[in-house]
DNA sequence: GTAACTTTAAT
DNA sequence: TTAAAGTTA
């Protein structure tokens, strides 16, 4: 074949990208393609600084094409209509793209697929084993992690000739069109994580490189959010700015050259949390209802306060918990989260307020850089309880326990909620209990300064138990 | 071969 | 409590 479109999605990368590998395969000349679909921009699940990070990604992936010859083609519009036009000017004989699996991208693709003429090849690449892979043992679906996490384990482990080697040379098409890239919106200064494959490579490395690697630490530091104990690529999983297959090698690779058992174990639990990824990836795969609902449909039953004013706070970081507080604000700031406080700001979000989880989800999803619509909502559905886990227990967290667990100093706390800067140790994750003398003292009154808790959590508890009991059985 | 029953473990 | 896998009838 002569021409072929490299059709651009997710996956702003050049090393181990299957789709422009599958065209590079058949294809004489391979012109790369993103199409700014208004569609995307305008949805509910959209925010800004995604879409900063997104673009600041494609302005990083333009640089890379250009340095081997090419030119990244950019077209504004309605992907069916944009793809058609640039098959039509180049006379392109099939496009390549990576599967997706959002019920959004799998509608929008079939609705490429029938008004091109030429046909739309999907490839792998957005998870490290191809969708729908990991089955039982009678070809069903895994509905619970552990099992499937087994299952995943016991296939082959990625290795480096897995791996697809980026293109030395591309090509251009000197008279084709393209649109300008955007240049807003932008990214907060104070953001930390500099979009593009070159910086998401650096990262992967430097998490896995050498005795002394951040990885083999990571059991013991990734629940803390008052340090820097992650690897920090999920904004560059969520663009495929790094392969996920190329993030599992390095985990292979690691384990393998753990100095001991314990870095061994540590360098597993990073590999689980890929796993996890490629997990939640196959739920909405195969259950695509998860998005509109709970994964146990009885679960739709609960009934939630929904109190709006509540919400605002919560969204606001206005909770009167510090350590909500402090990671709803982090949010906010940086269009990220630390994991650990996803779980309590989630779990409080929907036991303590009882307020439906999918109004959670659309906050995060619109705040979040790194938000994925398969992670963020199996994440979602673990924390409300209505997923894929059979648990004999009903999971709550505690807020002042989380903070007083996972950071132990308050220095995350005091990061974020600058007016609890004073506050003593003691205190730090209970303002609330600060006799009046010690609140002068701190400079900080409760209720002024700060607010009062906003719920009280043994009241709480009391009321989601109930309301969750009530659609069971 | 299939269904009923038992065991295991859930971050 | 429940899913998955193994065991027995």
């Amino acid at each position: 074949m002569r021409t072929a479109i490299w059709w651009i999605r997710r996956d702003l990368r050049l090393t181990d990208n299957q789709a422009l590998g599958a065209a590079l395969a058949r294809a004489e000349r391979v012109i790369p393609v993103f199409v700014l679909d208004p569609g995307l921009l305008h949805s509910h699940y959209v925010g800004e600084k995604r879409v900063a990070f997104m673009l600041g990604g494609l302005h990083s992936l333009a640089a890379e094409i250009a340095a081997r010859g090419g030119r990244l083609i950019v077209r504004i519009g309605f992907p069916a209509q944009a793809l058609a036009d640039v098959c039509a000017e180049t006379r392109a004989e099939a496009v390549y793209a990576e599967r997706d699996v959002s019920p959004y991208a799998t509608t929008r693709d079939a609705a490429v697929a029938a008004a091109l003429s030429a046909p739309l090849v999907l490839t792998e690449g957005v998870t490290i084993r191809p969708l729908g892979q990991v089955r039982k043992e009678d070809g069903a679906p895994y509905t619970v992690y552990t099992p499937y996490s087994r299952r995943w384990r016991s296939l082959p482990p990625i290795v480096r000739s897995d791996i697809v080697p980026a293109p030395r040379e591309l090509c251009d098409e000197p008279r084709l069109p393209s649109a300008p890239l955007p240049t807003h919106p932008t990214l907060p200064k104070v953001t930390p994580f500099p979009p593009g494959e070159p910086e998401a490579k650096a990262r992967l490395s430097a998490f896995i490189k050498g005795e002394k690697a951040p990885i083999y630490t990571y059991s013991e530091q990734r629940n803390r959010p008052d340090m820097e104990g992650t690897s920090g690529l999920s904004p560059y999983l969520r663009f495929g700015m790094i392969s996920p297959r190329l993030a599992a090698l390095a985990a292979y690779s690691a384990l393998e050259h753990a100095p001991n058992a314990a870095a061994r174990a540590s360098a597993e639990s990073w590999l689980n949390e890929l796993i996890w990824r490629d997990f939640y990836y196959a739920i909405l795969h195969h259950f695509p209802h998860v998005r509109q609902g709970a994964f146990r449909r009885e679960f739709d039953a609960i009934a939630w306060e929904n109190d709006e004013a509540l919400y605002a706070a919560w969204c606001a970081g206005q909770t009167g918990y510090p350590f909500i507080d402090a990671a709803m604000r982090q949010l906010i700031a940086l269009g990220w989260m630390h994991n650990r406080a996803r779980m309590a700001v989630a779990s409080f979000l929907v036991k303590d307020l009882l307020i439906d989880w999918r109004w959670g989800e659309r906050w995060f999803m619109q705040m979040l850089i790194d938000g994925d619509p398969a992670a963020n909502n199996g994440g979602w559905q673990w924390s409300a309880g209505t997923g894929t886990d059979a648990a004999p227990y009903f999971r709550i967290f505690n807020p002042v326990a989380q903070g007083q667990k996972f950071d132990p100093n308050g220095a995350y706390v005091r990061r974020w909620v600058p007016e609890l800067r004073t506050v003593p140790d003691k205190f730090i994750h209970e303002p609330w209990r600060m006799e009046r003398s010690d609140q002068i003292r701190a400079g900080c009154m409760i209720g002024r300064d700060y607010p009062a808790p906003i719920v009280d959590h043994a009241q709480a508890r009391a009321r989601v138990l109930a309301a969750y009991q009530a659609v069971k059985s």
